[in-house]
RNA sequence: GGAGGGAUGGCCGAGUGGACGAAGGCGUCUGUCUUGAAAACAGAUGUGGGUUAAAGCUCACCGUGGGUUCGAAUCCCACUCCCUCCGCCA
C-alpha cells in the first residue's frame, strides 16, 4: 500500500512506477479521484457531526420541554443526512483500498528498465560447475533410481505436483532444514515456528490478498488460509504494533511448508520437484529503520549466498528488473542455483526490500526514539533457501560416475554418518 | 461439543444513557527542591483522519461489525478472541 499523500501530492512518481513495471497507471488517476471526493463528503459529514454533538448536549441541559423537542426533530433530520453521508463514505473507502490495493510499491532507481526476464541482470557468480563435458541425469530420474524419491506416490495421495521424499532423500531434506535454521541464527536471526494457516486479514496485511487469491488453498468454513510463504506470517507477526526504536532491526528465521495452487503456472516446469503444490522453504526476514533498510538488504543478500557457499552450491546473483520485480517489492535479487542434470539456472532465493509498502498496509510502525508520531518501518524478506531447489542443485551437481551422490560436508551431522547416497 | 465469566489507554482498573477520550493507581517525561540521587510536590503523557502556513478547530476510536436513540464505553443483535468447569480427542 503507498501513502495516499504520495497520491495527492505527487501522483505522477506513482504513475512511473506502474509505467517502470509495464502496467497500465490509470488506477492511480482512479484512487486520486476517489480520494478528492472522500475528502469531500467527509467534510460535510463531520460538520453535520459537530453540530449534531453540540446540540445534544444542549439537549441534555434543557428544561423548556417545547424547545426541547423542537431541538430533537431538529437533530433527528440532521442524523438522517448523517447516516447517508457516512454510507456514501463506507463506499467511497471501500473503492478507494480496492484501488489502493492493486496499485503496486515504487521499484528503487536502482532496478532495471524492463519487463521480462531478458531484462534481469546479472551481479556476479560463485562457485565452479560440474564439468560439463560429462552427462548429469536430472533429478526426476536420479531421485527415483536412487530411492529418495517417489513421484506416483505423491500423485496418489494428493494428486499431480506433489511427491514423497522416501528415506535418506527426506532426512536430506531434514537436514537441509536444521543445517540451515542453525547457520541464519549465527547470522543473528531468531528463529520463529508459527501457525502454517492464517487468517485472510494477515495475507491482505502481507500483500498476498487479493491479488493471488487463486494461488492459495483455504479451509472450506474458517477464513483460514494456508501459508503460500512464512513471509506472510512473518510479516503478520507485528501486524498493528508500535515497536521502539530500540527494538529494531528485528531479524526472523522461520521454517514452513508453503503451500500454492500454481493456477497462474499451469503446465510449467511440470517434471520433477522444481514447483509443486507444496514445498519447504526456510525464510529470513527483517523489520528495520526505513533509513537502514539498503544496508540490511546487502546483509541478506550475503546471508543467503553464505547458505549457498557452505553448501557448495554454485548461483548467479540476478538484480531483477522492474517489471520482473513483485509487486510488493522496491527491489529484488534471486540467487539462482546451477543444476547440472535439468541445465538450468534454478531461483533458489529471492531477496527484497520491501520499503514500508508492507509495513503500511499491515500497520506496523515504530516511535522514533527521538520522540514524534509513530513512522511506518521498513521490511525485508529473502529465502534461505527454498528447500526443494536446494535438494535439486546438491542432487544433480554432486553426481558421481556411479549414479551415487556426495552429501555436503556442512549436512553430515544430520546424516547419521551418511556420506554418499548411493543405489541399492 | 455443552455451561458460565470476560475484553476499557503503555500496564492495572473504575465506569449501566447526557459535563466521559474516559476516575483512580502504576509507569514514562518535564519542572521545583537536592552537591547528586531518592522521596515529596507541580505539570504533562493515546492513535488515526479532515482542515490549516502555524497555533488552533473538528471528526472518529472503550474486542470487531451492525442496530436503537437527539445523544452510546454504557441498551439490543451477530461475530471474534481470552478465562473457568464438563465432555471428547492427538
Amino acid at each position: 500500500m503507498l501513502d495516499i499523500n504520495l497520491i495527492r501530492e505527487n501522483p505522477e512518481i506513482a504513475r512511473a512506477g506502474m509505467e517502470k513495471r509495464g502496467m497500465d497507471p490509470s488506477p492511480v488517476d482512479e484512487a486520486a479521484r476517489l480520494d478528492a471526493r472522500w475528502r469531500e463528503v467527509l467534510q460535510e459529514a463531520d460538520a453535520l457531526k459537530e453540530e449534531r454533538n453540540r446540540v445534544s448536549k444542549e439537549i441534555g441541559k434543557m428544561k423548556d420541554k417545547a424547545e426541547r423537542e423542537a431541538k430533537i426533530a431538529a437533530m433527528r433530520e440532521v442524523s438522517d443526512k448523517v447516516k447517508s453521508l457516512d454510507e456514501e463514505l463506507k463506499q467511497l473507502e471501500e473503492d478507494l483500498n480496492a484501488v489502493m490495493a492493486i496499485i503496486p510499491n515504487i521499484p528503487s532507481d536502482k532496478v532495471p528498465d524492463g519487463f521480462t526476464e531478458e531484462d534481469n541482470i546479472e551481479v556476479r557468480r560463485w562457485g565452479e560447475h560440474p564439468d560439463p563435458s560429462k552427462t548429469y541425469q536430472p533429478h526426476w530420474d536420479l531421485g527415483p533410481e536412487l530411492g529418495i524419491l517417489d513421484f506416483e506416490r505423491g500423485v496418489r495421495l494428493a494428486g499431480s505436483r506433489f511427491y514423497v521424499l522416501t528415506g535418506l532423500g527426506a532426512r536430506l531434506q531434514r537436514a537441509l532444514i536444521a543445517f540451515m535454521l542453525d547457520l541464519h541464527q549465527k547470522q543473528g536471526y531468531t528463529e520463529m515456528y508459527g501457525p502454517f494457516v492464517v487468517r485472510g486479514e494477515i495475507l491482505y496485511g502481507a500483500g498476498q490478498l487479493p491479488k493471488f487469491k487463486d494461488n492459495l488453498y483455504k479451509d472450506h468454513e474458517e477464513d483460514l488460509y494456508f501459508l503460500p510463504t512464512s513471509e506472510v506470517s512473518l510479516t503478520g507477526m507485528h501486524m498493528g504494533e508500535i515497536l521502539e526504536e530500540e527494538q529494531l532491526p528485528i531479524k526472523y528465521t522461520a521454517y514452513s511448508p508453503c503451500f500454492r495452487r500454481e493456477k497462474m503456472s499451469a503446465g510449467r516446469d511440470v517434471r520433477g520437484i522444481k514447483r509443486g503444490h507444496q514445498f519447504d522453504k526456510v525464510e529470513m526476514y527483517k523489520y528495520c529503520l526505513p533509513e537502514e533498510s539498503d544496508a540490511e538488504l546487502d546483509k541478506m543478500i550475503a546471508d543467503a549466498e553464505e547458505t549457498c557457499k557452505l553448501l557448495g552450491i554454485p548461483y548467479r546473483v540476478i538484480l531483477k528488473c522492474a517489471g520482473d520485480t513483485s509487486e510488493t517489492a522496491r527491489i529484488s535479487y534471486d540467487l539462482e542455483a546451477w543444476a547440472a542434470g535439468c541445465q538450468e539456472w534454478l531461483e533458489i532465493s529471492s531477496i527484497s526490500n520491501v520499503g514500508d509498502f508492507q509495513a503500511r498496509r499491515a500497520m506496523i510502525r515504530y516511535r522514533p526514539t527521538q520522540g514524534g508520531s509513530p513512522r511506518p518501518l521498513h521490511t525485508l524478506n529473502g529465502s534461505g533457501l527454498g528447500l526443494p531447489r536446494a535438494l535439486i542443485a546438491i542432487l544433480e551437481n554432486n553426481q558421481q560416475p556411479d549414479g551415487s551422490v556426495v552429501i555436503p560436508e556442512v549436512l553430515r551431522p544430520w546424516m547419521g554418518g551418511v556420506e554418499v547416497i548411493k543405489k541399492e
